[in-house]
DNA sequence: AACTATTTATAAGA
DNA sequence: TTCTTATAAATAGTT
């Protein structure tokens, strides 16, 4: 528009198309305050430039917050009401198959019975009865599996041990070879021990503390060209 | 700027102020355009009137929403972003608590057995086992209480067949007098049955259709000039 | 960042 | 609203 005509088209020139960038998004922010004045009008304009910046002009008399939410309520609902009410009724689903899954542990353990009838106790019964069954053999089958482990470990100390006494008889070597097994003997019976219940539910104590962020950020504001 | 220079303050004149708000948003939006082409980058314009109208540029390569979002992650969280989050954390909360439960339950069950030591299991066994004997003793109550109902409804009939034959024996009165009890004989035995299990857990089947919303609104797009 | 020849935007009038 | 046009403003290319 000076010096020669332009295309209206990509510049190749990055450093051309940057300074242009510059100069034309002035151009568009001090028009945007012209208006603002002349029409007693209301303007945000947010650009990003091809380098990933981002600049905002916004009108003096209202915010960029205001300007999102009446293009919202202007627009309808959407844009992310959608979202947000999606996610609400997943929070719902998800508190309510909470409340159906601790209401089947208390039964299990014997509690909020009062409203089952004869039979739903009965298959409640049969149920856990069956449960108990499998965690029976379970029992069983891990104890068999502890003692055979304590067995091999047992036998292998018992090498070791011969080994030393070998090695004390027949010299005074400080390597002994094969001693390289990494197993401790203390851990032969230590079951492990902890919290006796199988794991606490813990109720969530909800309520997080406000997030406050500051900080500079990659946004710069016109408030006002001159 | 042509026929005479003006002060950047406010058109008085209200159809005046109009008109040249009409022309000034066509070049402002014209102008947006052009640097969107010329820099390759992305504008958004939201515009509204002295008189309430909203108008809006938006580049082709980005949506209103998509400006709005980057906007908020640019400048840091706010806006409606610390409601969405905390509503996210919630959620995630919500999900793993529900995993919790249906750990528990999976084991209350006899399944997922495998990563517990021989004492957890022994725990758990001697739970579930108490568990057993409280329900035990909950059916047997049940039934007797079941016992105790069917007699005494089966008194009832009695004493209500008697009046009956009564009734018939003495004269014809339609009217039997005493028999408003309300109890209907058939549900004497009958138990309450239906699906064997206590309640059902389902698994939420997500995704619910698309928001698809169409219709007029107040605000016009202009996606291009020329 | 400044300059300036030109192009573009637009105020006022029709 | 749209067109016209004299003139103000914006800006491309250069320094």
């Amino acid at each position: 528009m000076a010096r020669g005509k332009i295309q209206i088209k990509r510049i190749e020139n990055s450093t051309n198309r940057q300074v242009t960038y510059s100069k034309r998004r002035n151009g568009l922010f001090k028009k945007a305050n012209e208006l603002t004045v002349l029409c007693d009008a209301k303007v945000s304009i947010i650009m990003l430039s091809s380098t990933g910046k981002l600049h905002e002009y916004i009108s003096p008399a209202i915010s960029t917050k205001e300007m999102f939410d009446l293009y919202q309520t202007t627009l309808g609902i959407d844009l992310w009401n959608t979202h947000w009410e999606r996610m609400q009724e997943q929070l719902r689903k998800l508190k309510e198959m909470n409340r159906n899954l601790r209401r089947e542990i208390r039964q299990r353990m014997g509690g909020s019975l009062d409203n089952l009838s004869f039979e739903e106790l009965n298959v409640l019964f049969q149920d856990i009865d069956d449960s108990l069954k499998v965690i029976r053999e379970r029992k069983f089958k891990s104890l068999s599996n502890q003692i055979d482990t304590g067995k091999k470990k047992l036998k292998n100390a018992e090498v070791i041990h011969r080994n030393l006494l070998q090695a004390l008889d027949l010299g005074d070597d400080p390597h002994y070879g094969l001693v390289d097994n990494g197993g401790d003997y203390d851990s032969m019976i230590s079951f492990h021990s902890g919290n006796p219940r199988v794991f606490a539910l813990r109720l969530q104590p909800t309520q997080p503390s406000l997030h406050s962020g500051t900080g500079s950020s990659d946004i710069t504001t016109y408030h006002l060209l001159e």
